[in-house]
DNA sequence: ATTTTGGGCACT
DNA sequence: GTGCCCAAAATT
């Protein structure tokens, strides 16, 4: 009899025997049905000894029902998950999950049916028609994502399905994708960007693990470099891995990919319809896939032939992901390329501290593009001291500000201004009775978004109309709102020159592929004077008449004094002043703030990076925080405040006494209520050389809670709310 | 996580 | 004894 151990999907349960049935072949990394109670689970034959558990009797051990006909899970990707489980505290089994991307990828081939508009006349318009036929225009998806899409149920759809208005259209589920090429159009490099790709290149050609920095200023043709490297490997026929930080920046991605290498590569995100998901999800298992660009859920698929990852924009905040599993995907990216014994990039005009430092240590081999692609300078960067210089009142732009946008205006150059709030107004309160609109699920403020009219918590996703009158008094007409969004400046700008054409560009505006290909045409095409963005204009874009960049509030990242702010501050003001005279024209940066002799902005307009990064590094150095000492916390929450209080209270009690660690709190987390749950949380700071992780697992694990709290553990965490 | 079980309790 | 609710145990 052939008894295997196997890695159930399940959070709680972990390691499970089974029989494998006379006539099934199996090997670790298979991944099968198991029989579980009355149930059904996926899970994946793994090395007995590596999962832990217990043997049990082979007369309680019930037969396998089913060996999946997809490849085994490779040993590289299986330690894989077993190190990101260990390193961040993580049930092994919801870091497994991560590698199979959709149970429905799993079963075989075949054909599904979408539908899309035939464009016939409606016979019966009803409401509902009309809004399927106005959102559904040129879109292809199952009647399930469609309705979702049109926000109309399924119910509507195949009434209109019945009526000719919608048509079924047979997709196979597993067609190729076009071919990529590395010669299709080779590039024109520098001198720095050539000897750059030329050890990327070797790198690629000689396999093994081999981690860079690649930390070249903005405008430097960074992508173009590590193109090279994916050209390298395509013609290896191996597969490349791109991270990048967010959606939005992966059509701007895509159009720079095609042109390179004639085609565009395999997406992978979140949002992907479902048979796309599956298709990219089988090409990436049979090695088909040649090139697969995604958000950091991409790095943990099982790819048949990885032989280089890159991580763009890599010191970005969002590769940490904050819930779940809470790993951050620039390191496990490193990780990975050890375990795969192939090349790993990180590329970042404004790079991690904890990357610079391991670059220093000579763990990441450093390559520098320290001037920019085709002789463009840097722009100059100057303070605005908003204590001297103080805007009119209720507005944001100071004097200095609109005299510059108003010259680029006559001038016909396109100007940025960047402030990190989306929405209108970050507080709205009654001018009557002080009332505040709060989040009923957390601990935060309403903001007024008055493009949809409505008040919504960036948290939770809460959304109200805004009322004509206090909910608290009914005073009419008496809601104020208090300090400025985007939408707030994009309308002092409008209002300031009213001729100008101004674009807002946030996660709210720049929502699907169609709107950020839609705008970066039209600032292409010089369609927009003025572009109004939080940070998701910091990156990437390359607009070669914009000439001026606004920072409206370089103070706002400081506030709450978190362990990153100034860096996160520097990065983020660096980066967007990085959008100013890419092209021929200088470009020239303003930086709005009340605090100019502070080191960040002061940094900033010296240009001196170095010295920023000398002193972040001492600061952080003597405050034993990262990457000098190990950091962790542990959020305890609940529906039920008392019982969360009493849950962090418990584990307080118990908390280990050691030398080398020291465990704050428990107190209320900065957002003490979020999505509806109560939070309390512990810090964990730690030595160097402290066992973190061990230490956490073993304080946790004897411990046993009411069902409904929940304890999660973040291991170098990002976020302190 | 989900399902089964078993104890305690009210009701007949 | 029966039905019902909830907590605890089991799942290979």
């Amino acid at each position: 009899m052939q008894r295997v151990r196997l890695l159930v999907f399940n959070a709680a349960l972990g390691a499970l025997d089974y029989r494998v049935p006379d006539g099934m072949a199996v090997e670790p990394g298979s991944v099968v049905i198991a029989p579980l109670g009355p149930r059904q689970v996926f899970g994946i034959v793994w090395e007995p000894e590596r999962l832990g558990g217990t043997a049990v009797a082979d007369a309680k051990l019930r037969p396998l029902l089913e060996a999946l006909p997809v490849a085994p899970l490779a040993a590289p990707l299986r330690r894989l998950i077993e190190w990101t489980a260990d390193y961040y505290c993580a049930p092994i089994a919801s870091v497994a999950r991560m590698a199979l991307g959709s149970m429905a990828a799993l079963k075989g081939g075949g054909t599904t049916t979408e539908y899309r508009l035939t464009g016939a006349e409606p016979t019966r318009l009803t409401p509902q028609r009309a809004v399927a036929l106005e959102a559904l225009a040129g879109e292809q998806a199952t009647i399930r994502e469609l309705a979702e899409k049109a926000g109309v149920s399924e119910g509507v759809l195949r009434g209109m399905v019945g009526t000719g208005l919608l048509e079924p259209v047979a997709v196979d589920l597993d067609r190729p994708y076009p071919t990529a090429r590395a010669d299709f159009a080779a590039p024109d490099l520098s001198a720095d960007q050539q000897a750059a790709a030329e050890a990327f290149v070797a790198a690629v050609r000689e396999g093994g693990f081999q981690p860079f920095l690649l930390d070249g200023v903005t405008g430097s043709g960074k992508t173009e470099c590590y193109f090279e490297a994916v050209a390298a490997a395509l013609a290896l026929g191996k597969q490349v891995l791109v991270l990048l930080p967010e959606i939005a920046l992966t059509e701007n991605f895509l159009r720079r990919f095609e042109h390179r290498f004639g085609v565009p590569p395999v997406l992978w995100h979140s949002s992907l319809k479902s048979s796309e998901r599956r298709r990219a999800w089988r090409a990436i298992v049979s090695g088909d896939a040649q090139v697969v660009v995604g958000a950091r859920s991409a790095l943990f698929l099982p790819y048949a032939r990885l032989g280089l990852i890159i991580v763009d924009e890599a010191h970005e905040v969002s590769f940490k992901q904050d819930d779940g599993v809470r790993y951050n995907a620039r390191d496990v990216a490193v990780i990975r390329a050890r375990f795969e014994a192939a090349p790993v990039i990180l590329a970042s005009a404004t790079p991690a501290l904890e990357s610079m430092q391991l670059a220093e240590a000579g763990v990441y081999r450093k390559i520098a593009l320290p001037a920019r692609f085709g002789g463009a300078e840097l722009p100059a960067i100057e303070i605005l001291d908003l204590r001297a210089e103080q805007p009119e009142r209720g507005r944001w732009l100071a004097p200095r500000l609109v005299r510059e946008l108003k010259d680029r205006l006559l001038k016909g150059e396109q100007s940025l201004l960047f402030l990190n709030r989306r929405g209108y107004a970050p507080l709205t309160l009654c001018r009557h009775c002080g009332y505040r609109f709060q989040c009923p699920n957390c601990t935060a403020w309403l903001v007024e978004h008055r493009l949809s009219r409505r008040l919504a918590c960036h948290h939770c996703g809460h959304e109200v109309p805004v009322p004509d009158k206090c909910p608290e008094c009914g005073t009419p007409d008496c809601l104020v709102p208090c300090g400025p969004g985007v939408e707030r400046i994009a309308d002092e700008v409008s209002e300031l020159f009213p001729e100008a054409r101004v674009a807002v560009v946030t996660s709210d505006t720049l929502n699907s592929p169609g709107k950020v290909m839609e705008f970066v045409e039209a600032a292409e095409n010089k369609l927009i004077d003025v572009i109004v963005g939080t940070q998701l204009v910091t990156k990437g874009y390359h607009f070669p008449e914009l000439t001026l960049v606004g920072v409206v509030d370089a103070d706002l990242g400081l506030e709450g004094g978190d362990l990153r702010a100034g860096e996160r501050t520097y990065q983020q003001i660096a980066q967007v002043a990085g959008r100013a005279g890419r092209g021929e024209k200088p470009g020239e940066v303003l930086i709005q703030t009340r605090h100019p002799t502070a080191p960040v902005i002061a940094a900033l307009a010296s240009g001196d990076r170095d010295a920023f990064y000398e002193a972040e590094t001492q600061s952080r150095r003597d405050a034993g925080a990262p990457p000098f000492g190990r950091w962790a916390a542990i959020i305890v929450s609940s529906e039920d405040e008392a019982e969360a209080r009493e849950a962090a209270r418990a584990l307080g009690g118990t908390r280990p006494n050691l030398p080398d660690v020291a465990i704050l709190g428990p107190a209320p987390a900065p957002m003490a209520l979020l999505r509806g749950r109560y939070r309390y949380r512990l810090l964990i700071i730690a030595r160097r050389s402290a066992e973190v992780q061990r230490v956490i697992r073993e304080w946790i694990s004897p411990l046993r809670f009411p069902p409904g709290v929940r304890i999660g553990v973040d291991i170098d965490p990002y976020s302190f709310v």
